[in-house]
DNA sequence: CCTTTACCTTCCAGTCACTGGAAGCCCTAT
DNA sequence: ATAGGGCTTCCAGTGACTGGAAGGTAAAGG
């Protein structure tokens, strides 16, 4: 396979799985004239990474997630962990997010949005009252 | 001001500061010997600056937002049109964030997370399934 | 007056995960 | 022979900082 046909079985742009070659996620095999030849293992790693990437891991928690993976002898509560951890991490982010949208929404609510300048949303950052 | 009192007082870091002078925001005198020598309206600035970026507000946005801020003239309904494009931006992440958590909770609840290989987060991370 | 300590300055590099683009080789079809 | 598409590498840029080095400056203590 050439990288556009792995591309669009992995889901992922060439660049990406360029980059992830880079990175050391992957390491496909070349043809004799330089183009890289993706075998089947390849496709399915990138395609294993690319679902990893859509749940929000980052690329080192892919790495560790690829290495489990590979390893047949791993413990699944590692995988567990790097799981949780992550999942923490989510609903912190979408805690802090929703922090942030109330406040917003109250403050466009506040807003009558004409042509005047007086503006709650202006005067909230600025006093921060 | 030196730039340690205004950062204590922006709750900003000296660092943030300075990148902020670099990127144009702000613009603080000097003093004869090179110190950055703030009045209160650039602590004003910036402060207003820490609480957008607090609401999540690109810095170009907060560009915009602090020129609004200085033109008496300006119409609210264009801080409006700011604040509810950033508003519905949050409101993807946040719906992104959940099909995220959603999944990965599911994954998380079916893993046994013992001493054995067997685990449905590599599954499905492999699958897709 | 000297030294220490705590500021301040600039500049460069690194973060994260790509993404865009240039320059150039390779393969296929006409 | 040429046109097109696909492949390669390499370099630079993104956003918003952050860390650190190298060096000037100020205030306090001895």
């Amino acid at each position: 396979m050439n990288i556009s046909e792995v591309a669009r079985r992995a889901h992922l742009p060439a660049k990406t799985i360029r980059y992830y070659e880079e990175i050391g996620l992957i390491r496909p095999a070349r043809d004799a004239n330089g183009y890289r030849a993706f075998r089947d293992d390849d496709l399915h790693k990138l395609a294993f990474l690319a679902r990893s990437r859509a749940l929000g891991f980052s690329i080192e928690d892919c790495r560790t997630l690829l290495a489990l993976y590979e390893d047949e002898t791993r413990a699944s509560a590692d995988v567990k962990q790097v799981a949780q951890e992550h999942l923490a991490q989510i609903d912190d982010k979408i805690a802090q997010l929703r922090g942030m949208r109330e406040t917003l929404a109250e403050l466009v609510q506040a807003c009558h949005g004409d042509n005047r300048p007086d503006c709650p949303i202006l005067r909230d950052l600025a006093d921060g009252t």
